[in-house]
DNA sequence: AGTGAATATATAAGTGCTTATGTAAATATA
DNA sequence: TATATTTACATAAGCACTTATATATTCACT
């Protein structure tokens, strides 16, 4: 029995309560399964300060809607977790500026990952055809205990997190994932330049046929990543057009393509791997330097205008 | 700027709580204005409480989803308050039976007027064409900071308090309202008997035309409650068919019914009123008493089959 | 330039929920 | 009939919010 039914509008402040415990306490749970130190009550902070990357706790305050104080110690919090920096305003001596901080950046793609079972999981309880909040709330609530969602959370994300990353080389079929994925990827960071449009149009006969591999990383029958392998000399091959599908990042995918292609080139006997890229990609250029990359001079004529750094690695 | 609307799905537990907060706070406010001694959080408790007359706390735990300290809290909140009693269980030493106290009996039609209003003002910001629950409560919330829901409340509960309630005469064209409300009344406590019936299709020939009364409330131009005079002998009259409308229950219609009743008769120089009811009716029973009725003896032959009470008031 | 008001954040205390645990009575079990 | 388990409720402590207040810095104004 729940008499919450009965009490409509005088009970909406106190069931918005329950509902908001129960979903809590569930995500709570998801968290702690997947051995992560964080809170859902933390969430619209941590959300807001990836989004803007540098915030005031006043600002916070107003976007979210809560008192200081409330802010405050969720910063402390998150502070505590290792989550975020604090930094002074060097104009107002008041004013503190929050940031991600290098561990918050890291457990990113993995907080990213299980957000995204969370939505998915949660998203389909909260459609329901009433124009009436009071039973939207109920139905809400129903389905929440129907099967405890936390078990849902917790089952889909096992799975995903138990998908094999196969590693598979180029087919014809998969010239328009190569194209797309990178396409995705440029429009993202940059533009897509002619050079670009010209390579990933005809990948098979400017990549592969001219001696150079292109792979994709597959997970459960659909392509999640590439890179391509572009013949310089018979020694000497540029790794470029790494992408990974953002439905699937923060599941070290790029990694593991970039050891596959270390590998893969060790067994072919070249003498050394080079690539392009841009500084700006610091997360990108963090992983080349963690797999032997060093920065080396870059010719006056650069294939890419987004260029602004070259990188070797000897094999 | 409201950063929640970006955030969807794992932005609903802290949004959920948000929109609690709001409400109660905005609900307390009212309580606080009508200078009674309540909180919102109470309520459910409360309610459950006026519906089932008596409960144990573990029924209240299940009934309402909460944890038992909980309640425990809430009951002892309650208690300070004066709003409820505590009575053992003679079959069970641990078992606590929890119901109203009379202070909570004598304020309820005074929580159920602020209550209504309460409920008439947030059920149209409830109402919304969407499938989704988060646009409803994106929507809720829109409507709840547009004007100050206790603004809105308070000012609807300052008017209706306001209102006069007029004493006037019968006319025929009240003969309906008259029936109305009286068999609406019989219904909720007993059964429309013969002698009911008869009375109430022809008020005008059975009570009017033999030398009787009959006068209504009015308020707002709407017919709030009545009673009726039935000529007994020139200096004994019966009074009978009191009955308020529930929608104006709780704004001391039928005390102030009853005083003019009673001015009315010492004006006419009558020597007393007589009356029938049932113990049953505790609350009338306490009112009659108020005004100064006290029992007597009841005829062999009552009038009334759900009569096992008489009174009498001597002017 | 000096002073009061405003602003940004921190701290303290209170509130209503939670979980964990305590206590007493009733029930099950041997 | 004695003992263990279960049940009903109370109490304690923790948590995330609140309001009230303190503190430090900046802004506004004469």
């Amino acid at each position: 029995m729940d008499a919450f039914n009965l009490y409509k509008e005088l009970g909406l402040g106190s069931r918005l309560a329950r509902l908001s415990d129960i979903l809590m306490r569930e995500v709570q749970l998801v968290y702690d399964y997947a051995k992560i130190d964080f809170d859902p009550y933390l969430f619209p902070v941590f959300k807001m300060l990836i989004d803007k990357k540098v915030a005031t706790t006043t600002q916070i305050c107003e976007a979210l809607c809560v008192s200081q104080p409330a802010v405050t110690q969720a910063l402390q919090k998150l502070k505590k977790k290792g989550l975020i920096d604090f930094n002074n305003d060097k104009h107002d001596g008041r004013v503190k500026l929050i940031s991600l901080s290098a561990h918050g950046k890291k457990i990113l793609p993995e907080l990213k990952v299980l957000w995204k079972v969370i939505e998915d999981e949660v998203k389909p309880l909260t459609y329901k055809k009433t124009e009436s909040l009071i039973v939207h709330l109920q139905h809400f609530e129903i389905q929440l205990k129907k099967e405890k969602i936390s078990d849902r959370i917790i089952n889909k994300y096992q799975k995903i997190m138990s998908q094999k990353t196969e590693i598979i080389p180029f087919e014809s079929k998969y010239a328009k994932d190569f194209k797309d994925l990178n396409i995705a990827w440029l429009e993202k960071y940059f533009v897509v330049e002619p050079h670009d449009s010209e390579l990933l149009n005809a990948c098979e006969e400017t990549i592969i046929n001219k001696g150079g591999f292109i792979f994709f990383a597959r997970i459960d029958e659909k392509i999640a990543g590439t890179f391509s392998l572009i013949k310089v000399s018979d020694t000497s091959y540029e790794l470029g057009k790494m992408a990974v599908d953002p439905e699937f990042q923060g599941r070290k995918i790029g990694q593991k393509l970039m050891e596959f292609c270390i590998e893969f080139a060790k067994k072919q006997k070249w003498d050394h791997l080079l690539l392009y890229s841009n500084t700006k990609l610091e997360n990108a250029i963090h992983i080349y330097k963690k797999y032997g990359f060093r920065e080396i001079k870059q010719e006056e004529e650069v294939p890419y205008l987004r260029s602004n750094i070259k990188m070797k690695l000897k094999l």
